[in-house]
DNA sequence: ATTACAAATTGATACAAATCAAATGCGTTT
DNA sequence: AAACGCATTTGATTTGTATCAATTTGTAAT
């Protein structure tokens, strides 16, 4: 395995400085970086902040299919028009990379289509464990797993597990666990009261009791 | 783009005969294909029937991630050991092909890597429209978007996209969309009796009214 | 500090889907 | 053809989450 894309999808991307067809851009909180039917011309990666990706139906129901963070690509999975809408959830900046650069990357440079590969792989994975969340688990499942995946991601960064910041609202996070404004608060109350984690503020949430927070998000106990 | 898997998800890979390593395997119906952390040691290509992919968790709640029909790949996500539980849906043929094999031809022939690339993204792009089935749309709603999705696949693959077969049971179906038997059950029947579909028996239905299904399915009226 | 505004929380009620419980249909075996 | 077993359908009731409705908190502007 080359490390192109490092170890999937949370890596940094090694293209920027050495390629004249990547440059930067800079996004405000709700900013679209993106919309669905849109022609692609580029794929970006995220630099800093976080970019959700969603889909919609007619009458404004939404479903975010995944939070992007730095390191993260978007866009490699479209194909001609965008298939999802991409909006910077806080200031963000990201790296722009023309579709064809990629196409010659994949040519010229050994090893980074296995690198696609792998960080496409790790995107699936995620989204179907997502999909075993949203089918099959109570609305206090979700939060769980949503806070466990979190911590993971900050595990696998090298930050504290047991703090994590949550940069989207309680609105993206409904949107993302397929759950209203409401449950989502309601259930974050219930883990809070229960002792297994703390709120430091809105955004900031501590984790007092990762193994009861993990069987909770595995379905092992009520 | 090279056509080694044709255009996504339903084509075949050529590969077989001109390869030692593959060969084939046949399965009888509810027979395991793989089941969640066994060793990888192949990637499977469906020949004959269809095989469930699905997660569990501890107390038997179950989801299924994907249906895999003639032409789709297995395995190609996963790495080192299977994320996820493989069964035969059906009497079921599949190629199998070792892990090396594929890593080999990954370096060896030029739009494979590609072609892998194209697979996995054609998947993802399913997999965050049931992600949007499961967390937005309402029962009837995603019983009507899995038989539009089925009549797509009929259509790629110049079958006629009004008559449906449906190789699996109704606990799968139910397994597939975050839903219980009954409610599967009941949603086909309302579909029957407003007239959009038709039961030629349990397994095949043909579609009456395709706008009104299509519609459902987008959640534009109800 | 005070006001203003959006986001989040909390409470009361409604409803869609789950659960519990038969009944029916259908394919297989005898 | 009758009897069995399993999948499916249909019915009655319960329940978890959505919806509707305030209230509270937090943050930014004056």
């Amino acid at each position: 395995m080359s490390d192109w894309l490092g170890d999937g999808k949370s890596a940094k991307i090694k293209i920027g400085h050495s390629l004249a067809t990547t440059n930067e851009r800079a996004l405000d909180a709700h900013e679209h970086l993106f919309m669905a039917n849109d022609t692609q011309t580029h794929i970006y990666q995220v630099l800093d902040g976080v970019v959700g990706v969603y889909k919609m139906l007619a009458d404004g129901r939404r479903q975010i299919v995944t939070f992007c963070y730095p390191g993260d690509l978007i866009g490699v999975e479209d194909s001609g028009t965008w298939l999802h809408h991409g909006e910077a959830l806080s200031e963000t900046r990201v790296r722009c990379i023309s579709v064809s650069t990629i196409e010659a990357l994949v040519d010229s440079e050994p090893g980074f289509g296995q690198a696609l590969v792998a960080s496409l792989a790790t995107e699936l994975a995620e989204t179907r464990d997502q999909l075993l969340s949203l089918g099959r688990k109570s609305a206090l499942e979700k939060v769980a797993t949503f806070l466990v995946r979190i911590s993971r991601r900050n595990q696998r960064e090298n930050k504290d597990e047991t703090r994590l910041f949550l940069p989207m609202t309680r609105a993206e996070i409904a949107d993302y666990l397929g759950l209203t404004i409401e449950t989502v608060s309601r259930n974050i109350t219930r883990l809070r009261t229960t002792g297994i984690i703390r709120l430091e503020s809105k955004c900031q949430v501590e984790i007092l009791d990762m193994d009861r927070l993990e069987d909770l998000a595995e379905g092992d106990s009520d």
